[in-house]
DNA sequence: TTCATGACTAATT
DNA sequence: AAATTAGCCATGA
């Protein structure tokens, strides 16, 4: 299986109203170095509709950069979920989704 | 195979 | 606190 479907199985199971950091899906898939590959995994789909990409931001809650999805356009889905974001920011201690057993568990 | 690149992160200025 | 540097490693040329 790619790296890629990989990830995009992980972002897939991320709830609505919830984020996850891309070191976290990085540790999902056995190496926390492999955060840069994460975000280019999501740069690289084509199925945004079918994976909830605006549900990964980076490591401080960071939104990604307007070439990702369109000035704005990200922060608006994830406030349609209920999720509030203040200057392309979310809160991570109130958003971030805590993966289940068989992933390692992320730095807070 | 070697080189450059990148939706990252951590450490240093 | 903000900017820079360095490490990281899967892709594509």
């Amino acid at each position: 299986m790619n790296l890629f479907d990989r990830v995009y199985a992980i972002v897939r199971t991320v709830p609505y109203g919830k984020v996850v950091t891309y070191g976290q899906i990085a540790l999902c898939l056995g190496n926390p170095k492999l955060s840069r590959q994460v975000g280019w995994a999501l740069h690289a789909n084509k199925t945004m509709i079918v994976v909830p990409c605006h549900r990964v931001v980076d490591r401080n809650g960071h939104l990604a950069g307007a070439f990702a999805f369109g000035d704005g356009v990200q922060a608006q889905l994830l406030t349609n979920e209920g999720i509030r974001v203040v200057n392309n920011h979310v809160d991570l201690s109130i958003y971030q989704h805590h993966f289940t057993s068989d992933t390692r568990i992320q730095r807070i």
